[in-house]
DNA sequence: CTTGGAATGTCAACAAGGCTGACATATCCT
DNA sequence: AGGATATGTCAGCCTTGTTGACATTCCAAG
């Protein structure tokens, strides 16, 4: 199954090479391995703390859309909410976090990053952004492009839609 | 700290529009939920059998180099040997993968697949070579290449050398 | 031939961060 | 008044990572 291909394709002079396997193969890896080196900077931050991967995407999202509900924050991770509770109680103990119950509608809470949370944010989100623009140097604006385009086609329908909406929230 | 970037960036002629906070915050978050995508289809498989996406990663990289050794797995994992002994163990005493001492150097295990771990390894590649590849077909060739580019410059120094290593290994 | 060091395996303990299920509370809406 | 919604919480489980300690086996250098 799914073998055979790549032997003879270009069809009407369009080559189809970059759909053989073994490129498939290879991107499959790539983002392997670029995905560590993705998380690798913020990992190393956090880790000299107590808090981990999912502190860092909890925060990221809080920063990202001030006052966002837990519902909200919730299906953007894509975790369960207790997960994502047990996350957001350490960060309201260490004081980045603030929840405030909504004012249209009481049951929500809004959350909020503190000064401390911001800056928590800030080292993390220099870290990550450092090294993205690095590879984007190096790769160069129409590689950038690129690899945006594949990223979004990779994406299931929900998180694009989650993708997009986070685009247009803010400014 | 790293703001007012993008403001009026354009020196010598090449636009650096792509390199401010704003693009390189979206290629962030591309990652993010792109990366999601990719893990999804195996994640679902291995959830209904008792494994995960560990046991994922080790079949991967077993099949891509027939009797690598534990040692090899482990710096291309990047986990401790521990972390990779349980996974190994829970493999091997499924039938998946089977563990021979060395000929040449009997300290060291040569892993390679049984049929079954091939079958298994043959049923998650394709789920997410599936994947990739529509996203590949929806993105033409020329995204690909630059996604491959800003990947791999992505890495860090060492899992590119992995990186690199793997694709000659084989064919 | 002995011994040091390398490769591997294994035990124990721990933590992060997922999950499910059940239940409580407050609030909103009909 | 009662059902639906948003949130929090407790308890327990799993995977997967960690560290530390120790045993075994074996290669290779002295």
């Amino acid at each position: 199954m799914a073998e055979g291909f790549g032997r003879d394709l270009s069809s009407g002079g369009e080559s189809l090479l970059f759909l053989t396997d073994e490129q498939l193969r290879k991107g499959i890896e790539a983002m392997f391995f670029a995905y560590r080196g993705f998380t690798a900077d913020p990992d190393r931050i956090l880790g000299d703390k107590g808090d981990g991967r999912a502190h860092h995407r909890a925060v990221h999202f809080i920063h990202r859309s001030h006052g966002t509900t837990v519902n909200n924050l919730l299906s953007i991770l894509g975790v369960t909410k207790q997960s994502l509770n047990r996350v957001l109680r350490t960060l309201i103990e260490d004081g980045l976090v603030e929840s405030r119950v909504g004012t249209r509608d009481k049951r929500e809470r809004h959350l909020y990053l503190t000064e401390a949370g911001e800056a928590l944010e800030a080292e993390l989100s220099e870290a990550q952004r450092n090294r993205m623009r690095e590879a984007y140097k190096a790769a160069g604006p129409e590689a950038v492009q690129g690899f945006r385009q594949v990223l979004e086609a990779m994406m299931d329908r929900d998180m694009r839609r989650q993708y997009h909406a986070l685009k247009d929230e803010k400014s």
